[in-house]
DNA sequence: GGCATTCTTGTTACCGGTAACATTCGATGT
DNA sequence: ACATCGAATGTTACCGGTAACAAGAATGCC
């Protein structure tokens, strides 16, 4: 490259970001009047502030909102970590969070945590670093906690989404599981089955304990016991369904109907049973927890609990924002939202599919919000 | 709430982040002493170390990375804008972008475009006024174009992704749109196939561009010709498809098979056809672009040409990184992945379906990639 | 005209780190 | 005994904005 013959601090000044001093120079004012005239000019002469606005287009001048943040102590950063964002319900989640967060004026940091520990907690500590001004966090499970502490110690603002965390008040956004798991295990059981397996997480998230426990209600109620081999404890993703399933499908007696924790078990179980030649539901019911929209379409099949999702997203959004504009001393707000029943092919029972025909991107469902 | 009767700057410790100068304070050293020690500790007695660790621990203080930022004029962050993150194509390559851009130390801000311009260029010129290091983008359209000029004017480094922009000369990672559509195409018309319609994006969107001229091709080379009303030019989105359906269904003769440009599309028809009980493949074929992974494990049903998604993502942001680090002076490159034909029920062949029968997540699929 | 008032603009300091340089102090060499 | 050196630590200034205050100019009022 040429060196340009006179000195020059800046060889290339489209590369640099220019400051409130260069336009300040250019412009023959004080750094303070560009200040004011990009913050809306009150207070500057119109003369004055059209030669600094002509100076601030010539510079291509934008402000930096990171040492903006620096002074006001305000990052307008909000953290968002999830454990999978390929599964369609937290893709469906950040969206609403997005959404949220875009109209206050919010940036989102979005982190994948992969369901994995060490990840979720450097993801923690990172954006404290990067001083977010709250945190939404769907988290791994109660292992989580230490990771969270963190937080409540410094009273930070965060909203756990979707699984809460034994042990740990705080705000949190999440779904009806007993009464949902109750209601879709009584559904399984009304249509004719006795013999369901469960194919659910370890204990230690908090979903797999209420949906177990809303799974027990249901068959306590219609005078059946759960059979511990039954029970299936492993991972909530397609390669979870898929193992568990085989392991399912090595006992003497195939259940007759299967209960999968969410949508990705219930995809790999679908894959291990159509691997070895079985249909649902004619050899197997099969139904779980959150509907995949797309797949709905394609063919209105899998008998599900429908969350509303994005609301999990948005309201979340809005109890951190809220969470930061009101201080942190208030006590922690919990919001349960209920879950639909979608009656469809899966469970064998005979389809009464009510999904709406209208292909809105947002076909808003009637839902209640209950906060208590 | 009751005020304290001693003086203090600060009412709530915890709430407050402690600053370098706290723990100084804290230890009796300098702030400086307290940036050596918790940038490394060399070059300070071990004895002071231990010190100033212990400050640390007991203020809970964790330093402020937007004020390093300022200082190294690093923002450590990336910014992602996609039009739909409830795609399963863009949730992947998001996922790919995440894990290289944390790989190397980077966070990512993440921006749901939704496909509007002006959203876009609000997004862009916040991205530059947080200092995101580098932008990946996938773009609305050509229209995007005056919305990135503002990057290519200040040599920001910035990353298409899936769509090109006309006149502009940037970094890219794009599927090479010609020869796929070129090949399912052709296989559509080596089923049988004569009167097909195409549902696709005006012209103004690279894909679409270069999906018909694939399209054109393939039609030449068997001697036949596309009748203009049967390309439907929508929004590459659910909706699209469903509403560009009707309009097909509208016409005196149903085509026999359907091109969607893109799983969405391809829903949306999906999802019209339903309505009218007409059923694919046997009333009207259809295939599209990019596989909806979930979709496939439920029922291996739709012929796709299947995109690397997740290498748009990892590609994308191994690029931008370059070109952070490399200085933006090098000449912009652009990266052409290659597609997948996956022959299965819907274009009315025999399925021949070789779909892997491991659940892995990231089953890796056998591809080429080429870099003109 | 003299002084209070308002309007416009500038100065200084600071947000929370850290680079660059300065200082202190003990050890070493001759 | 004194210069030299190196290790440990401190001081100052700065990154890019802006709050708080100061200062100068123009206007109003009696």
């Amino acid at each position: 490259m040429q060196p340009s013959l006179v000195p020059s601090t800046n060889p290339d000044p489209a590369n640099i970001n220019a400051t409130v001093r260069d336009v300040a120079r250019k412009a023959g004012v004080s750094a303070m009047t560009v200040s004011r005239v990009i913050n809306g000019g009150n207070g500057v002469r119109p003369e004055t502030r059209l030669r600094v606005q002509q100076a601030v287009a010539e510079l291509d001048f934008v402000p930096n909102s990171v040492a903006r943040g620096l002074i006001s102590r305000k990052s307008g950063t909000l953290g968002l970590i999830v454990t999978d964002i390929v599964n369609p319900f937290f893709a469906t989640v950040v969206r609403g969070c997005e959404t949220v967060a875009r109209r206050a004026g919010y940036r989102l940091l979005l982190c994948n945590s992969e369901g994995d520990l060490a990840l979720e907690r450097q993801y923690v500590e990172d954006m404290i670093s990067h001083r977010v001004e709250g945190l939404l966090i769907a988290p791994v499970g109660d292992q989580s906690k230490v990771n969270l502490m963190a937080l409540a110690r410094r009273n930070f603002p965060f909203v756990l989404i979707d699984r809460s965390i034994s042990g740990l008040e705080c705000d949190l956004v999440q779904g009806d599981s007993v009464a949902a798991a109750q209601q879709l295990m009584s559904h399984l059981i009304s249509v004719g089955h006795r013999r369901i397996a469960v194919i659910i997480e370890p204990d230690n998230v908090s979903t797999a304990r209420e949906r177990l426990q809303g799974i027990k209600n249901a068959l306590r109620t219609a005078g059946l016991k759960l059979s511990p081999s039954l029970i299936i404890r492993t991972t909530a993703d397609r390669a979870g369904g898929y193992g568990a399933m085989q392991q399912l499908l090595g006992l003497d007696a195939l259940p007759t109907a299967i209960f999968a924790v969410n949508n990705m078990t219930a995809l790999g179980a679908m894959q291990a049973l159509r691997e070895r030649a079985l249909t649902v539901p004619n050899d197997v019911a099969l139904v779980c927890f959150d509907d995949v929209e797309h797949l709905a379409v394609h063919s209105p099949f899998l008998t599900v609990m429908d969350q509303p999702t994005e609301m999990f997203g948005t309201l979340a959004a809005q109890m951190v924002l809220d969470r930061i504009s009101g201080g942190g001393a208030r006590p922690p707000r919990s919001v349960i939202l209920p879950a639909q029943l979608l009656v469809r092919e899966s469970c064998g029972a005979k389809a009464r599919d009510r999904h709406s025909s209208t292909p809105a991107k947002t076909a808003p469902k009637r839902r209640g919000v209950s906060s208590p």
